[in-house]
DNA sequence: CGGAAAGTTGACGCGGGTCAAGGAATGTGG
DNA sequence: CCACATTCCTTGACCCGCGTCAACTTTCCG
């Protein structure tokens, strides 16, 4: 539980904020090398998580932001029933946790798809740091902002577009977002289940199965289980052109 | 246009941060007395706007927050092929145009629904601001960390819920918001026509209409165009229980 | 008074949820 | 290595909630 900042213990894994593959995807993006040392000292790194581990639960007490360096989160929250509401995927540049600094407690949980490393930044060093770098202070915001932008055009695809689009509009996101951190667009895998897409989009898991079945045989795509090779990147676009936000 | 602060100009209407009786539901949450008059420093305030204007237009670069005083307001975005998808209602004490600090143009647009006086909140002067009162800082985290968990709630009712459910959680939404400006939680007006509640909640107004008469035949509330009694409170509790966040 | 916008109500049909059965991949113990 | 369970995914049949279309009423505003 809670290991300490590891940076300069044994078998220091040379990971820090200023040679991190992911920095222009993170918080770092735009800052000096300087500011980065500075940034990389209030990071907590620990082992990495295994698949069904929580990085946090809603209600806990934590109070710090994650950024995910490697692996993919599902965060998601529970109603009082008993039945769950995925509110999204957390892939490597990308951070969860933000939804903690209300009230000091998590208002959603998340949870480890894929063997995982996370990078922990706790709210009151970020803040005293926020106050050192003017730079770190804007980018926060803009990750900020983003997660509303992104979650509203969450609420477009939920309020106003068939099962088709939604399916659709999910893919472009997932592959817009593998791109963006130097990987395939058109070929990858998903991290998560039917399940959590089918609740993830608001659709039973087998419209999701069925949808699949009809891409694969409208050419737009061939899937296997997880397997995605994205063949009609242009027709998928075109099916939620209008779609506001790119997602992420 | 862009009226310069008024502050201290003449028919000085005594209106500032420290003795606004909205200044606990705003960003002076918390705040002392000083700090409230240095924020209210950096504050411009305007003639009143009337319905149908423009606070800001999706893709307009204005870098401001904006605080509600009295009114409404309507956020929006519109996709390529015309339709429009409402994404929020603002009310006294709310704050819009938090999307606009991701790359500084606003993703949304935001209109008037009632006349309604807000104040214009320069990012900059803020963030400056926020280096000299942390606890300005720490309350502006805390409003765009509700609005994150708001969205996220609304994901949850949109991809969930049946329209009945969907219905009284926007009243109880309505109604617990009145209720926390002072207001009767269980008489007032909304502010939005049937077209805009549909929208916002991935309904036809037709079944909006309906669901208002059926809610009224089970003696949930009285309803006469704009004008909502609610008498069932309670009840309608009961049929939303289970949905996460009590929004806002 | 007239024309438009807002709201209501009824009839009908389809998208997608639900239920049910079965297949494929992965794990588990003998 | 094989039987067996479990989880994940797929496919078919049925049907209902809600969107769509249409007609009407009420309110609003010049």
């Amino acid at each position: 539980m809670h290991a300490r900042s590891r940076t300069l213990k044994i078998a220091d894994i040379k990971v820090s904020c200023s040679n991190c593959s992911l920095s222009e995807l993170c918080l770092p993006h735009g800052m000096s090398h300087d500011d980065m040392d500075e940034l990389d000292k209030i990071v907590k790194r620990q082992q990495p998580y295994q698949p069904g581990q929580h990085i946090f639960r809603a209600g806990d007490r934590g109070q710090s932001l994650f950024a995910v360096r490697s692996g993919a989160l599902k965060s998601y929250c529970t109603t009082e029933d008993g039945d769950e509401q995925v509110l999204g995927f957390t892939l490597p540049g990308e951070v969860v946790g933000l939804d903690g600094m209300n009230d000091g407690s998590y208002a959603s949980s998340s949870v480890v798809l894929e063997t995982s490393s996370v990078c922990e930044l706790p709210y009151d060093r970020l803040e005293e740091m926020c106050h050192l770098l003017p730079g770190l202070n804007r980018q926060m915001m803009r990750v900020i902002s983003k997660e509303i932008s992104s979650d509203q055009g969450m609420l477009l695809l939920l309020g106003k577009r068939t099962a088709e689009d939604r399916l659709a509009a999910f893919l472009l996101s997932m592959s817009s977002r593998y791109h963006s951190r130097g990987l395939s667009p058109t070929e990858f895998n998903l991290p998560m289940s039917r399940q959590d897409i089918g609740n993830y989009l608001g659709l039973a898991i087998e419209t999701v199965s069925r949808l699949f079945a009809n891409f694969q045989k409208n050419q737009l795509l061939t899937v296997n289980r997880r397997q995605i090779v994205l063949t009609g990147l242009p027709r998928l676009r075109a099916m939620v052109e209008g779609c506001a936000g790119s997602k992420r």
